[in-house]
DNA sequence: CAGCTGACAGATTTCAATATCTGTCAGCTG
DNA sequence: CAGCTGACAGATATTGAAATCTGTCAGCTG
């Protein structure tokens, strides 16, 4: 859409991808129209990503990192560590919830992209439940909770709340009580961690 | 298959309407099969379901309904309710996961009927909370669980182990540490309700 | 005459021909 | 000569015509 003498990079592709994900949906979108967009042949898309399915993965971390690092701060906070973790579950509970109202459309697209990299959302989960297990470890630390193994108990709290981040659920996140089911589940959760 | 001389009931309608989804799945299962099935013509199906669509809600309803009974014997025992809150959630996996291992195709015919008929899944889901209220009300009844609204906390419960019960789950579920997964959230959610 | 049949209209699905896309690579270009 | 192009073969998706299915109902049958 708007060729420019720049040089291709796989930063421009991805940016491009995106445009091109959000315009067309996961089904639609070409490696040709990533290229038309770019002003380039497909063939170029082709010397920095080796399939289309390499492509889409790496669409699929870089938005799924997005989302990780922007919790990263509530983990470093030095602060209580039962409010670092309500916070921490709030906040993404909140991130997850306002991708899936604002854009009902990009956040359809990006679960078919996220069906099809099993492998990226493991990383991504991963990713997030070491977050927790930070957080967990720092209460286990100051003796605000009692746990034995935090790798294990931050699964358990990841799995026990998955019905408010797992994408699956999204379309119950506009029930009028949904927030008084996310501080029920919550209360439970922090109850079991405390001494 | 078998032409009987027997009445046409619903009954014997929805009986053939389980073999025909086993046998051609859910995208295939017509009507006109139903009928062939019992040797009469798809018209007399009509006589007893307004619809294609009722006729499979039926269908849907029944085998969730079966899972249902399968769990009353635990809830209505006189025993400790912690063990018995442990013992359904238990029982609860189990029946879930053999339905899932035994035969994954019928399993997967089960999701769409279920997606089909998303009131259907309500009832289920609000019997099966029922029964755990009546399992958290008695733990708090006899001191056990420390809990203001049984119902609330019962809905909690359900939500903080749906990896372990939600078919969408289902992939995960022969994961070699699945049991340990699931302990590790039993154990969060009993400490969670405890006095 | 209660219950069943089967022909029918409109909706949906299937299937095969056609078009488009993916991934490669020999050669062009700046 | 590093990076890009565009023609190509095989794979995948689209399309529209034909086949099948859903739901109705007038009339048949025991």
């Amino acid at each position: 859409m708007t060729p420019t003498t720049e040089t291709l990079t796989a930063e421009r592709i991805l940016e491009a991808t995106e445009e091109v994900l959000r315009r067309h949906g996961p089904a639609k979108a070409t490696v040709v129209d990533v290229a038309r967009a770019l002003g380039v042949s497909h063939g170029s898309v082709y010397r920095h990503f080796r399939t289309k399915a390499a492509l889409r993965e790496a669409v699929t971390k870089r938005w799924l990192d997005r989302t990780s690092a922007s919790l990263t701060g509530i983990v470093a906070e030095a602060r209580d560590p039962e409010a670092r973790l309500r916070d921490w579950l709030a906040a993404l509970f909140t991130a997850k919830r306002r991708k899936a109202g604002d854009d009902p459309e990009l956040f359809a697209t990006y679960q078919v992209l996220t069906g099809e990299n099993v492998e990226a959302v493991g990383a991504h989960i991963t990713d997030l439940t070491g977050q927790l297990t930070r957080i967990i470890r720092d209460g286990a630390d100051t003796g605000a909770f009692t746990v034995t193994d935090p790798p294990t108990t931050a699964r358990a709290v990841f799995h026990a709340t998955a019905r408010f981040h797992d994408p699956g659920y999204a379309q119950d996140w506009d029930q009028p009580d949904i927030d008084a089911q996310f501080e029920a589940v919550v209360e439970l959760v922090v109850r079991g961690l405390r001494a």
